[in-house]
DNA sequence: AATGAATGAGTATTCATTCAT
DNA sequence: TATGAATGAATACTCATTCAT
């Protein structure tokens, strides 16, 4: 593939995060997409099979460069304490810079098996990223600990995503408080 | 509306939950609901006025069905450490008994608004009912602890209905390991 | 048919002529005309056959009260100028007091061979009654000019349906000017 | 627009004028004139957006033809009474050649109000036309006598349409008669 | 490589009519 | 007689994909 066409197959991916990111993958159309970035319809085809392709693409480059910043992160921080909040920083962050690609994570395509198959490729790679911090930290059961703390973190991120007024500083507070809350718990701070 | 038409309701209602939950909502089609409750597709237009109306009201009956156990469970237990692992057995076991409907929760309308406004009214009062247990153990920022709890049990019935293995002893363990998690946190599992 | 029985099929009518004639046939309902009637909707089809029979029974009693009155003026006037004067001015005065019912005419059922027919007849016996008093009058070719006098009034009800603003006044002497030209000719009121 | 796509064009017009005209606007499917025409249903839909619009077009192209023609046979006719005869000439050979076609005029949709402009504007432009003639004979009231005028031929026009048996030397005994009634009145013919 | 005209499968919904009560 | 719940036929339109140029 000569440079001119990476140059255009990189076009077509930004545009179609544009638009799918917006309106969701139902309501694009093929030509939203094309004419967005300049091209005939027909060309779409010559870079990608179909639309579900397409929209798998746009997932597998946004998913390859979380787990790529993420990894990075990871080795960066120091202590467990550390890293778990360089993990968190990392989730809710990537959400809050997509906060208008909201659509990008809730209408995807419903019945696409090849693109689950990929999220759960994905997932896997990010719980045995988590793992493998929590197993290094000697933490028994990894598995169960690292769905726990991407669940947190996943149920945080709505907020982030639908409320309009989320602001940094309380993103930074939440990344404290999950932190806090996984290694020590809820219970001391109860009033006895 | 008389008994027979109550009982007609019903069973539209029974015949969407089988169909969208094995078949999710936009792979089926009217006539297979219809055909399956022994009606003719007409007739569900006298009870519903559309497919989405339909698939709302299958989500509905369920959400309802799930709260009002939930909130029997969260009265009927003592002390925070009991409510909470009521709670967990709740999330957890509903969705174990769904294994067989995933389609429902994964493969819903994309863009229906009134969907969406619902299910954010479910999710509204399932965070009510865990904050409440919180606020009353005099538990600070409950909002921020409820929803963390919530994010951990949404992340671990995935393996509940992706797993065909998962068996109801693996779930109590899920059940005792999440609540302990989130009363006195991971570090103490630490081996220092 | 009891006389109760009579009253309720009057009633179907009066509904009907209102409905058909403010929404015309296609987007009247069946039950849009019960329910103003007040009966259930099985309720007409004892009455009548299909709903194109009721349209076509609204048509004809409208046709009916149109050609008795017709012969009524007819027979009451004297000379061939006073009945053809009687004659436009019931075509017009029938339609200006049907203002509010313009579907009923411009909206009828596309193709039902029935009514068409039905249609047909009454124009004929529009059409016997002029020929009979250009006939007695000694008018050659009475059909040529009956055909003639029906169309120049057709036409000129045209404005009172659709002008809003068409008073009486004009109503009375589009009459006196049809009469005229249809006696005269236009020819005399050149500028020679 | 090329000029393959201004053929395509003209053959969906070709088709749909056939088979509106033959099977009415209710009864034509648009597979049956895409069929006619030899192209695919969707095809239709890059030349016009609706079976709506479509049948607007047909009626435009052949009311735009009626109205050419018909100004230039009133430009080429001299003096009123040739130029009504020309006009009567026009109006009544128009359906005569349409015979076949009746369906276009008697079963177009019934509620499109996009149609019922477009059609309003072609019946003033007539108008116009034909008040034009007599303005310039200097008639008074031509708004009067135009619309009479036409209401006479549209009248006379029925015959045509729907007795097999009209022949054109009857239509033109018609002409002459229409433009003598217009001009002298009928009362010169009567038995003193 | 790029174009864009042509294709055609696929489905929710309405409402006149019936008929058991 | 009257009711009204149940029926089921019937059809325009979209848009992802192809392929001749």
């Amino acid at each position: 593939m000569s440079e001119a066409q990476r140059e255009k197959h990189e076009a077509i991916l930004d545009s179609a995060f544009e638009i799918f990111g917006k309106k969701g993958f139902y309501d694009t159309k093929i030509s939203d997409i094309t004419e967005h970035a300049g091209i005939a319809k027909g060309t779409m085809y010559l870079y990608f099979k179909s639309k579900e392709e397409l929209f798998s693409a746009v997932t597998r480059r946004d998913w390859e460069g979380f787990l790529r910043e993420l990894n990075y992160q990871i080795k960066h921080a120091d202590g467990l304490p550390g890293k778990l909040q360089k993990i968190a920083e990392h989730h809710l962050v990537y959400y809050y810079e997509r906060k208008a690609h909201t659509k990008l994570f809730f209408h995807a395509p419903n019945n696409d098996p090849e693109l689950m198959r990929m999220m759960h490729g994905f997932l896997s790679r990010y719980m045995a990223a988590v793992q493998g911090v929590l197993e290094e930290a000697g933490m028994p059961d990894p598995d169960f600990y690292a769905k726990a703390y991407i669940g947190m973190l996943d149920r945080l991120k709505m907020d982030i995503l639908f409320e309009g007024t989320f602001t940094r500083e309380e993103l930074e507070k939440r990344v404290r408080q999950t932190v806090c809350l996984f290694l020590q718990g809820s219970e001391r701070e109860l009033n006895d």
